[in-house]
DNA sequence: ATCCTAACTTGGACTTTGTCTAAGTCAACA
DNA sequence: TGTTGACTTAGACAAAGTCCAAGTTAGGAT
């Protein structure tokens, strides 16, 4: 993702130390963490980073397409790096813990014309939904 | 809706005049309230009911599956009381407008065993995304 | 009909998640 | 190496939801 900075300096981004950290964050994940999350990994390489600075950042890279915005439960937005390969989410009920997956087909076919009320439909965001290997064999 | 008070009485519920409220403002809309807009009407008939005894309500409906609990976006959740027919959202990027739709086929079918990563797959929620009519034409 | 009690409700304090603002700082260009 | 507008900061604020102790009540028991 190091060719990520170069994308946001070729859009006009002044290139801060901080947003510099957020990237690199992101990158070194392949968990999708939450904003606060974002934050504590981001204070530990540049302490006196603030929570502002890390919403704006990651606001965005998610209006830029840089990275997607996940939102599986109505607790806090979770920030997933790999925006640039099409992708849907697989989610454990129980530990809430997320894996990317690539479902075949396209996700709009099983929508029919009769079921789109006018709609210009653009996209599908699929959750699967199920117990992760961890969890399957007791609460 | 109203023998969903009976079911309720049937798994020992207590009816007390709030609940009964909250049952008849979800039966009456056919549109998916967020908490405080099931509150809001609530109030209109029972002045003194609280916000607490709202959530409480919604959260044990959802619970006991009669109302599905719907995070379409970071904001507040909403509260779907078609829980019984099966169906997908649709909603529009631009208004936060959401109609519930029936796409073809099973949504399961897409992921294959080698992308479910030995989780126990149980259901799947799509989100079709678009603009609806009143949107279409500009902001 | 009345009583009893566990279940329910209430208001308000509290938490989490996120936004906004005024003042200070600094990256990048000249 | 100056300048300047974009960026960052701390903290106040807001929205959504949870929790708790105290008060109320539905519905079975009497």
């Amino acid at each position: 993702m190091s060719d990520l900075l170069e994308r946001l300096r070729g859009r006009g981004w002044r290139l801060t130390s901080q947003r510099r950290v957020v990237a690199e964050v992101l990158d070194g994940e392949h968990v999708h963490l939450t904003a606060d999350e974002v934050h504590a990994r981001a204070v530990e390489r540049l302490p006196e980073i603030s929570r502002a600075t890390v919403y704006n950042t990651l606001g965005e890279l998610v209006c830029l397409g840089e990275v997607l915005e996940v939102a599986t439960d109505g607790r806090a937005k979770r920030y997933d790096p790999n925006a640039h390969r099409p992708h849907q989410h697989l989610v454990c009920s129980d530990c809430g813990a997320i894996r990317d997956v690539h479902p075949q087909g396209d996700p709009l076919a099983g929508l029919p014309h009769s079921e789109r009320f006018g709609f210009t439909v653009s996209g599908a965001e699929i959750t699967y939904r199920g117990l992760c290997p961890g969890c399957t064999t007791g609460p």
